[in-house]
DNA sequence: GTTAGCATGTAAGGAGTTACATGATTTT
DNA sequence: AAAATCATGTAACTCCTTACATGCTAAC
């Protein structure tokens, strides 16, 4: 039970539970589900998958499809739905994470509204209070401060501060009782239109 | 020869560079210096330091000051002043890598504007890359997409583009020969006035 | 006089990467 | 028939955290 990042185990149970996958094409959806433009690499997620099969949440069928090559299928068990379950419902400090917060957001619509606020307002928070700290290690040491060290400071302020204000906005659609990006927003692809250069 | 994290060695050696410092103290530092809202802890900092002084890159001096306590007090070598102009030089990929380009920013000031202009671009290419990358994927798997993945995805890459602009802005400003935040900005400080809630 | 915070360290382990090893299938 | 890319895996290593162990000093 080697706790195998918890991220990981609810991205790879929420995919599989939509369809059944080899990991090849699991790790290429695991990139894509997330901001993760780093590299998910065989060496993790083999080694997870085969903790998952052997954890009972997964089966693993060589692949019977197609052209009947080597390629292993995995399937979520009825413990692995039921394990995707209690992933999806929880509500604790690790929902709200750095590394676990994206996972739980991408599978937010098997979630209940309550949940998804519960999260939303854990991760505000904890935000809230790192900017907090920050700003006031910020005034206790402003003195010998070049002009880049501010604008690095200034720069991740602001940062912070606007996602503060991107999980309220959430958090107002959710108590409303909406979807997010249903009002004012196009949603993700007003720019696709341009640069579509192939350059693999 | 370990290749213990070349952004620590270079934050290290940068702050030693400043002030000579206690471990404690200087870990206390290094949080700040970055948006390191996470803790640096003491299993990472301190064989660290060990092997900094293996290296010859500092002293460390058992503190004859104040109380006479037992604290070590660490200070720059000649070589490690060396390794950290090496170090500020460098305008390589690892210049501009997610874990190494806050440390190279925060140093700025101890680098030439070529220099300076060098690891921006390069941190810009990289970023816009990854953004390419991610546009693409998107396009190609719009299917079966709930609102709040979707929102996830325009988040990320609104984040991603926000980001972008401004290396651009820093990029033009260099290249003009100012310093950041020298035009419009009043640098860091325009908020701490309003929310000042002590909830701790 | 005891709690809080300063100060230094080590051991074990978690979560991942890179590099390697291997082979099947598809494309050129 | 060669090259690309699909596909699965392992071994070694990196960087970091947690938890532990130790003792000193300041404040209450």
């Amino acid at each position: 039970m080697t706790r195998r990042g918890a991220a990981l185990e609810m991205a790879v149970l929420g995919l599989l539970h939509d369809a059944p996958m080899h990991g090849y094409e699991l790790r290429k959806q695991l990139i894509v589900l997330l901001g993760w433009g780093r590299v998910l690499s065989y060496g993790t997620l083999y080694p997870a998958l085969k903790e998952l099969v052997a954890g009972g949440f997964l089966d693993a069928d060589p692949a019977p499809g197609s052209t009947g090559r080597n390629r292993i299928v995995y399937a979520l068990t009825a413990a692995g739905k039921e394990r995707f379950r209690e992933l999806v419902d929880e509500t604790g400090p690790s929902s709200w994470d750095d590394d676990n917060f994206g996972v739980h957001f991408a599978f937010f619509a098997r979630a209940d509204s309550q949940t998804r606020v519960r999260i939303l307002e854990g991760r505000r928070s904890r935000l809230e209070e790192r900017l907090e700290r920050f700003r006031t290690s910020l005034v206790r040491s402003r003195e010998r401060r070049d002009a880049y060290t501010l604008e690095l400071q200034r720069h991740g302020l602001e940062s912070a501060e606007r996602e503060v204000r991107w999980l309220t906005e959430l958090i107002d659609t959710e108590r409303a009782g909406a979807a997010p990006g249903s009002s004012t927003r196009q949603a993700a692809t007003t720019h696709t239109s341009t640069t579509t250069k192939e350059t693999t």
